[in-house]
RNA sequence: GCCCAGGUAGCUCAGUUGGUAGAGCAGCGGACUGAAAAUCCGCGUGUCGGUGGUUCGAUUCCGCCCCUGGGCA
């Protein structure tokens, strides 16, 4: 486990559409810096025009780092992410160089900044087992059992959250303790809070449902359902939060003979839309003043 | 031109035996500690097509008009 901390990096944080990587680009071309994705769903591999990753002409302009590294059978997290980044520091990739972290996924920069807990890895059966469970009781049973085992973490979850009831089942089950003793200690911050410079992009709502609109159009020309063609071939858990990426059910749809490119692309650009909206309250509520905010009307549409 | 069906929220529609209306979706607001592009919570935003009549009171009943879809000519 490493105990490097980088210092002077540069966090952008935006929601989908904002205009981020352009801006990382800029800034890595200034500085000499890296850029290392701080979102759950470019760093899979497959995903690459329906993630919106950096192309060939973007990795040409700077050093990139954990984009589309993870196959997409396999179930990442904020966890993982968390050691992909430790790993980065601990061997000298950043050494000198400035870290340019860019993303979408708030949770990744609260971890990144020390505000999420350490925890001892939870064995895969165990996890399956609670989403099974989950899966076929539903989530107010999972709650009751969990009020039985660790009242107080039951307590503060409503019984229609599975994902969170399951998640503190298995890490009771897993590691013998409440979730809650776990998140009762600060995580370590591999980032140094004080000398980093944070930004966050802000497009007023009204530019940035149009933006996600043409980009959604660009990515069906860009072979977007090909793209989730590949995917299915790979005949994989829908559990899986690759399969999660929007755009995957909708394309999917298309596929099957469902439904028409046209209505897909409604329904990706709404589920988008809503997607970028709970990114933006995340901003604005759980990152504090010491982020800078940064309205970017006129920045131009990226990629 | 005639006959039928329908015009109610941004969309699809329900409803009111006459007391100014409600669902889903969309939208808006919020939560968030290892699936976070996930998961979850809260909030109806309305000339009930128009107009005249009956009525204490009309979105509801009646007349006329307009619009949409279908049928007959």
């Amino acid at each position: 486990m490493g105990e490097g901390r980088l210092f002077n990096a540069v966090l952008i944080a935006g929601p989908t559409a904002s205009g981020k990587s352009a801006l990382a680009l800029e800034t890595a071309e200034r500085t000499g810096g890296v850029i290392i994705n701080t979102d759950s769903m470019q760093g899979y591999a497959v995903l690459d025009v329906l993630t919106a990753r950096p192309g060939p002409a973007d990795l040409a302009r700077a050093p990139h780092a954990l984009y589309g590294h993870v196959p997409p059978a396999t179930p990442y997290s904020t966890g993982a992410w968390l050691r992909d980044v430790m790993r980065l520091i601990d061997d000298g990739t950043l050494r000198d160089r400035v870290g340019i972290f860019v993303g979408g996924t708030g949770l990744y920069f609260r971890a990144l900044l020390g505000g999420i807990a350490e925890m001892p890895e939870i064995p895969a059966h165990i996890r399956d087992r609670w989403r099974y469970h989950l899966l076929e009781d539903g989530s107010s049973k999972l709650h009751s059992i969990l009020q039985r085992e660790d009242p107080e973490t039951a307590a503060t979850l409503k019984p229609s959250d599975g994902q969170r009831i399951a998640r503190a089942l298995e890490v009771l089950e897993g590691s013998g303790r409440s979730i809650r003793y776990w998140q009762s200690v600060r995580g370590k911050p591999l980032v140094d809070a004080g000398s980093a410079r944070k930004s966050i992009l802000e497009v007023p709502r009204p530019a940035l449902v149009t933006r996600i609109g043409r980009r959604l159009d660009a990515m069906v020309a860009q072979g977007a359902l090909d793209e989730v063609a590949s995917l299915l071939r790979l005949n994989l858990d829908p559990g899986l939060p690759a399969m999660k990426a929007i755009g995957v059910r909708e394309f999917s749809a298309v596929l099957r003979g469902e439904i028409e490119i046209s209505e897909a692309l409604m329904l990706a650009k709404v589920a988008t839309a809503q997607y970028a909206k709970r990114q933006v309250t995340w901003f604005r509520h759980q990152m504090d003043e010491s982020w800078q905010r940064h309205v970017a009307v006129d920045k131009p549409f990226e990629r």
